[in-house]
DNA sequence: GTGGTCTAGACCACC
DNA sequence: GTGGTCTAGACCACG
């Protein structure tokens, strides 16, 4: 379910971070579920228990997940946050970035909507 | 023209690249226009010139400028490079990590494709 | 096994990437070998780390080495890129230049595919 | 018979040395031939008159033209010099890097001896 | 004037 | 430990 690339420039604890977010996403993992241990997830992925931890972290304090003590760590019921003014404007950021680099790669904003529906169904669609 | 923010995340050089990128796309920087010199813009966002140099350098690797010895940077007129598979791919991984973030933010694939739409506009729009 | 000679025209970056990628063709290095820590590279050619640096990453952006977090710098298993219309132009150019030096030189056409082959078979034949 | 493309990376200065010792092996030049004045090549090649100086006096050093007061510069009658070893080691060390250049882009050795013939041939049959 | 290279030394993120 | 980024300041080649 999780899979890591160590080649990839984007930090490990950051993939990890994502695609659990992803997992959740395609309903792959429910609110409720548990996540595996750091131990396990560690030896899984073969990656140091530190990055792990890091993940499980920025997880927890940005309210997807919760862990309870001696259990484990779980996906909040209600792990979707609401707006958040400043995360948004960050992703909109990204997003124009991205758009920039679309164009250049001569796709038309309709081609980009497509693209965008086409990952997201992937995504959904599951 | 161009504005650093030097507390972001992203690195300078990255920020002066897709800057460009965005003056070229929304038509303020037009292909023979040249670029102001590493000096110049040095003293004009208060960074490095070794900083400068090394955005210059990499816009000039992807085709985007080209230099003349003595001369200066310019936009190149041809400046528009075809689709390139590897970066296609790339670009799919960020927008599917964005679309991921949306999603989180509770926003629908319909308001994706709007929020889409509005900053592409505005990109192309001046 | 990397020699540099700072009083050479050449850029000491450049010579760099040269000797890695002629230690690739000796077999003096091999896929999956680990580059020399650019701080320990540093102190053995006695170079600033941004020099190495510099070397490291054009290695990298032109698919010769791969670099892994935290891990170092890597020779990529598929090291070998295909031919590259632009690449071949360019080497073309400089050959061109090559044989109207050693014409001047007073070398023959027999003569200069001798030097040719002799070079070769120094950098395969180890 | 001059061209001079100010993109390139290789100098103009030396872009014009190289061109006129090509066009001695193409046979278009002639010992005894006068070259052109550098006012006169300034304005053909749209370069700045220093530029062009610093190519005669490269040439006038390396012995391939001769100056003559008040009569302008000529290719001497005995322009081409025997083996000159520091010279020759030089182009030894760039006739390496080129080798290298072209194994990486997947060239055999025969390759690269038809490619020396071809461009030679060029260079000679014309 | 232009950009290119290099050093010295610092700080950071990641593993 | 690894590489990545940045600053400060120097020197050079080129036109």
């Amino acid at each position: 379910m999780i899979n890591i690339d160590p080649r990839s420039s984007q930090p490990i604890y950051e993939q990890i971070i994502f695609q659990i977010k992803e997992n959740i996403m395609k309903g792959i993992m429910m609110p409720g579920d548990q996540l595996p241990s750091i131990r396990k997830l560690s030896s899984m992925i073969l990656a140091n228990p530190n990055t792990i931890s890091k993940a499980y972290q920025e997880l927890e304090r940005t309210g997807v997940t919760e862990t309870i003590r001696g259990k484990g760590t779980f996906i909040r019921e209600d792990y979707k946050i609401g707006a958040d003014d400043e995360k948004m404007e960050e992703i909109r950021e990204v997003l124009k970035n991205i758009i920039v680099e679309m164009h250049y790669m001569g796709l038309s904003k309709e081609e980009m909507n497509k693209e965008l529906e086409k990952i997201y169904d992937e995504l959904e669609g599951e």
